[in-house]
DNA sequence: CGGCAATTTGAACATTTTCAATACGGGTGG
DNA sequence: CCACCCGTATTGAAAATGTTCAAATTGCCG
């Protein structure tokens, strides 16, 4: 029988030694060596950034709950994964210019922040193997839409919305129907019929293997309809 | 007006210089090093590899199109997310002994892949910002559920799995609940009721600020359900 | 102690899912 | 080069599921 604790609403930090901390023995405090990050308080509810945001700061998750959100249209945002202590967040500003989340706190947090700057220091020449992976993956997860879901929207909106900011890469890159199906957080059927919807409004025109955008307009219309 | 190609089946790369990839740069071909990845094509609809298997290959996705999928429930698989030319996959290696997603090859796709092992050297001394900072950002996305959707199954048995892998953390780090209807792809008010259902049904006890699991075999019968 | 925000509840409604059956298109073998 | 076959995509109609919107409740905080 599980047993889950009463909800934290305010935590306790005393003094996180520093020494004790991953970032904290990665730049080398023990050897005189400094860490560019320093601590900050938020309480429950507070921004973080905002996705769209100039990306000027790279956080770290000493204590707390960060809920990370990614616009989904409309401005409308939902919430796509959570992050608790021991995680980075906003490290998308060293590939982009631009935040790709929006994190929020859930709870009071200690968030250890530093500038893109001085994190780009922090990592070391750039082009070594361990920063190339990291900014691979970055961008790649950075690019990731998360899956949508009926409530993001109706089949025809979700549908309207993907083809136009990922749909001319990956249509013309073969990926199978029902992948978008899954991506899209519908049934291959559903996402069959909102193709034909789409034609039939004249915003696409496709067969069976084929998507060409018609009508940019149209499209924008149907992503906006809902 | 935006124009697809016709979707690529085949693809042709002739010689794809290694001095041209970011991975060859960063292993320092023209110095001397080597680069521990090599090549392999595989055909369109391959597994590269799959979830829950050991993780011992990293893949560097060198042209073509791979699908990424994780488990939803019952052994059933959801696509998350499409990797390109120029992504790496299966770097969870580095921080999990198995794989957390299943990799498939949407086109046929030039890879070229290096032992976990390999990659191990490759990356440097552990411990360096740039290598924390890269398996810190693996382990918070190996542990994200990809967002449902209603064809995943009831709200009920979401919630469900949810509960079941993630609950006691979430629930006890105050995260909010119309966050995790986000995250489960329903209205909060849908996650209400899913609520009030498992609670009728024994599985759990809840209050409005409270969850409790109270028989993990009854949950276990709804996350089953469907 | 009062007010606010989050959660719960209700009932009608719209949407998407289902489960079949059918049509294609591409790849294969002759 | 063409016919055949298999898997993918499409269509149909019924049914179930989740959404909506509004109102009531409750816990938390100042």
């Amino acid at each position: 029988m599980i047993e889950t604790e009463p909800v934290i609403k305010r935590i306790r930090v005393e003094r996180l030694e520093c020494s004790a901390c991953e970032i904290g023995r990665a730049s080398g405090l023990g050897r005189g060596q400094f860490c560019p990050f320093i601590e900050r308080r938020l309480p429950a509810g507070t921004a973080v950034f905002s996705a769209g945001d100039a990306a000027d700061h790279v956080w770290f998750v000493r204590a707390g709950t960060v809920v990370l959100s990614r616009e989904v249209g409309r401005g409308e945002t939902r919430a796509r994964a959570i992050r608790f202590a021991g995680s980075l967040v906003g490290l998308e500003a060293l590939v982009s210019p631009v935040y790709a989340d929006t994190a929020t706190a859930a709870t009071e947090v200690s968030l250890c922040g530093a500038t893109s700057v001085g994190v780009d220091l922090w990592l070391g020449a750039r082009g070594t193997p361990a920063r190339t992976a990291l900014e691979i993956t970055l961008r790649a997860s950075g690019a990731d839409r998360p899956r949508e879901s009926p409530g993001d929207g109706s089949a025809v909106a979700r549908l309207a919305r993907w083809l136009l900011d990922e749909g001319p890469r990956g249509v013309t890159l073969g990926v199978p129907r029902h992948v978008i199906a899954d991506l899209l957080g519908m049934r291959a059927e559903t996402l069959s019929r909102a193709l034909g919807e789409l034609a039939r409004r004249g915003a696409i025109a496709t067969t069976r293997t084929t998507l060409r955008i018609v009508d940019e307009e149209r499209l924008a219309d149907a992503a906006a309809a809902g």
